[in-house]
DNA sequence: CGCGACGTTGAGATTCGTCAATGATAGTGG
DNA sequence: CCACTATCATTGACGAATCTCAACGTCGCG
């Protein structure tokens, strides 16, 4: 499937683009690869080549320290771009690894920033899916700035619900494609923090819960509720 | 003081140029300005138009949510540049403000992005510098990622002490520049947490400690503790 | 149907936050 | 130059939140 035709191109790197510049970007991208479940996208240490954009599935980043410690940096969905880490060090400094059965395009980045060279929209929107991608880290640093469990939980709740609702408006129920472990990694808790934390909103009616699937009562008092305990929205 | 004879230039945006370029990035720059402790480089939420590298001194950044919760996201030093997280919105979503009096050069974004577009080194500079302020996000979101309030100390003043070695290598002798609170908010602990570790560092015989004063003894053997315990450098 | 991975729940131990008092430091004005 | 004051930093006691360890459920896949 070429960009033109993508349901999620509005919120890619090509936003902007059309006619024959869109066609000059279509032609540099390794469009819709399929990734399985739990296959790695990049793996910390290799090279930098390309930045990747989800088309369908999900993908977890995560960082592994010499010590053998791993964390969960982030989770992405259709639209987002993974591999902007890389851009300074040329390695990968993380592994991306897919979080379910993905299609993802391939973004060489040599060509890339070759063809941004002579396409300021593209280049703009470039800078701009970076600075997109700052004010993102920037939320999850206020997320864990705070030492709540309950808030940590909630705003992850809330982000991934925010995603979902864009993608899928007719649906509420959420299946997250993520384990427990996953969510605790990435927010910095304990897996039954986690799982304690989601039985006590299903206990006080925020959500139905079994298992991965998820199903927000009332998004919006659930969204005031969020906003009101744990708004790290900048 | 132009780039060219700042002593920072390598680590800075104009690292790769020279000649003719660097006179026309040169000429864009309102270099050395001088901003007083406390005052402010930009404001959270008034229009982009620059970014801002430091000459001397130091600067915090720090964002508030509308419910007035302020917390500090990061601490910058010489070479570095400030700003990049508001390319996406062109409104600054944080302040920063000079700890001390400081030395700072206004890099009007408009002007940069025209000369980049014509000056392909330039670009990826400018790449460059987002992509390493991703690596230093992440670090900074591991380092949040676990709960040990020793560990974030801990890779606080290692951080602070490598940044403090590559500007002043023959002294040891650091003054930090920020306030136990800067310091909490940013670790996302309690100040009288910061403070019980810093003693404890301090009791061990780590370091001597007076104030904002810090001398670590052995440098060496310290980095070696740092990493076995909190080294969330990536 | 059984196994293994994933998820939930419970109890005790630990860490850290909060509140509060005390001590140090720097900036201000007499 | 010194005293005064406001801000900043340290220290202690207590309680709450979360981690760890452990047992028990549950789900999906072969």
């Amino acid at each position: 499937m070429k960009c033109s035709d993508c349901k999620w191109r509005k919120y890619c790197l090509p936003s902007d683009l059309s006619g024959p510049s869109l066609s000059e970007f279509e032609h540099i991208v390794h469009l819709g690869k399929k990734f399985e479940k739990e296959q790695r996208i990049y793996s910390q240490g290799s090279s930098f080549r390309s930045l990747f954009a989800i088309q369908s599935g999900s993908v977890k980043t995560q960082y592994t320290l010499t010590s053998g410690y791993t964390q969960v940096t982030a989770f992405y969905y259709p639209g987002e771009v993974i591999g902007l880490d890389a851009i300074d060090t040329d390695k990968y400094p993380g592994t991306a690894i897919a979080l379910e059965d993905s299609i993802i395009c391939e973004i060489p980045f040599a060509h890339l920033e070759q063809i941004a060279q002579q396409q300021p929209i593209l280049n703009q929107s470039l800078f701009k899916l970076m600075g997109r991608e700052f004010v993102r880290d920037q939320s999850l640093l206020f997320l864990l700035g705070s030492r709540a469990a309950e808030e940590r939980v909630l705003s992850f709740l809330s982000s991934i619900a925010k995603r979902h609702t864009i993608m899928n408006p007719e649906s509420q129920q959420l299946q997250l494609s993520m384990s427990r472990t996953d969510i605790a990694s990435f927010l910095g808790i304990s897996l039954e923090t986690v799982s304690r934390e989601l039985t006590k909103l299903k206990k006080n009616g925020w959500l139905e819960l079994s298992g991965r699937n998820v199903l927000i009562h009332q998004p919006a008092n659930f969204k005031e509720y969020v906003f009101q305990l744990a708004d790290k929205t900048i």
